[in-house]
DNA sequence: CGTTACCTTGAATCTCCTCAATACACGTGG
DNA sequence: CCACGTGTATTGAGGAGATTCAAGGTAACG
């Protein structure tokens, strides 16, 4: 179940990073943009913000004049009850774009929160018509963006309404491995989860002690190690067999 | 869970529906569209595609040369595991968007199956690309369309995670009576529910018995009656409450 | 060195699943 | 017309799976 962290601390206008030089685009798993759209993104771009560990991001019912792309750290969205049941919906690593429901409803529908700290592009949403009109690579970009967490909502629902919890646990964090993989977090094998069995419950549908025996129950088949922060792959194979079927991890993707 | 029913009959080229007199349009739901956009749109549409109920217009894994806009009957999008079994991740009703995912991924992440008879407007994908260079407005809809289906499915993640067995039930009755009323489908607070107590099952992530044992609960609570194909609210406020919460019906939406 | 956050485990209970049987409506072919 | 098969809805019984409650353990941090 959630608690309640409240704090939104961060500093605007840190040292920028350039779009030209973003250490994100770097990294092959990003498309190439032309010169044109680079320097859109770059007068698009509003500034940096950082943000501690447990910031909130986003606000369910709220609406944001900013839309962010995620530069460093992970966030979680997640949506609650009045009772303070808590869904997690999907986690956002480097390079998940942020806020887009409150530039296309009344309001946010989920609550956004760092996991840890955390540095975000700002983008002013009053902008994101000039890029629908002056760049419609960049709009099909953000529909695109759109369509995978669309994607990614639909493993989840699939995951938490019809897997067995063995493959629920499995599923979720080998997605999360292999979304890192892909963003060059994972060393060795390893990589560090910012998150709680708490979160992950939250994430499954199960009660906290639930997952937790689950998980000593797949500790068993020595396909991972997760203690304290740190995950390792063991067996990929064979976590990718008890976690049912695997979720796409698209390999080229855009970065706004 | 789901059987399998494979007929995909169905006739191309009927009579067909210019844009300008789209029934659907009539509709104060959908927002109006400039002479220009509708001149594309009539440009856009490839044709009209009518299928029997229970054919199979989307396969999760293929990819089809074709988008589709929903302009009568009622269908379902579903993803199954190897074993059969299968999540509903939502419904699809005139005026809903089908084969994004194929037209931005390599494919369809879900299937889509025509619960009635369906008339289908049809639109090339090819083209797609046309549409955002030349009417951003238009884009910006089918954005608009993505992110509403993010919504969708996040408020079903929320519901199959966190909600009991009562609530997920009348969230969902509730969620679709409201949708179909919206499309002026409900007359006397009565519509015609074209699915199952099975459908209902794997939308809501429980077993058939479980769901057919919830409704009878839930019954008693003189909310709705449902016999036969026909869904009649007696007690809205009432029945909200039961439902926890209810899901977001936007009031002016696009119609690609 | 006490507090806090997180992880772990056991016991009792309740929710939900599977299996199995029955009932009803409908359409098809004899 | 009736007999039969099929799809859907309903109900009971027994057991697996998940929840809640409660307690204890560990590491981090001031």
């Amino acid at each position: 179940m959630a608690r309640s962290n409240n704090k939104t601390r961060g500093n605007a206008s840190p040292p920028q990073t350039p779009c030209k030089s973003c250490p994100l685009r770097q990294n092959k798993a990003f498309r190439r943009f032309s010169a044109e759209e680079l320097e859109f993104m770059q007068s698009f771009k509003g500034g940096e913000l950082v943000l501690d560990a447990g910031s909130t991001i986003l606000v369910e019912g709220t609406n944001s004049p900013h839309l962010y792309t995620v530069l460093s750290g992970w966030a979680i969205k997640h949506k609650s009850l009045e009772d303070g049941r808590r869904q997690v919906l999907n986690f956002a690593l480097p390079g998940d774009f942020l806020g887009l429901q409150g530039s296309i409803f009344e309001s946010m529908h989920h609550t956004v929160e760092a996991l840890t700290g955390v540095v975000l592009c700002v983008f002013p949403r009053e902008k994101l018509w000039t890029l629908y009109e002056k760049h419609q690579g960049l709009a099909f970009d953000v529909t695109w963006l759109a369509a995978r967490e669309e994607t990614i909502l639909g493993d989840y629902l699939v995951t938490v309404g019809q897997r067995r919890a063995t493959e629920r646990v499995a599923f979720v964090l080998l997605h999360l491995f292999r979304r890192a993989r892909q963003l060059e977090l994972v060393r060795a094998n390893k990589v560090a989860f910012p998150f709680t069995q708490e979160h992950l419950a939250d994430t499954i549908g199960f009660s906290l002690v639930h997952t937790n025996k689950t998980l000593k129950q797949l500790r068993r088949t020595a396909t991972f190690k997760w203690t304290g922060t740190e995950f390792e792959v063991l067996d990929e194979k064979k976590l990718a067999e008890l976690a049912g079927e695997s979720a796409s991890v698209p390999s080229v993707r855009p970065l706004i």
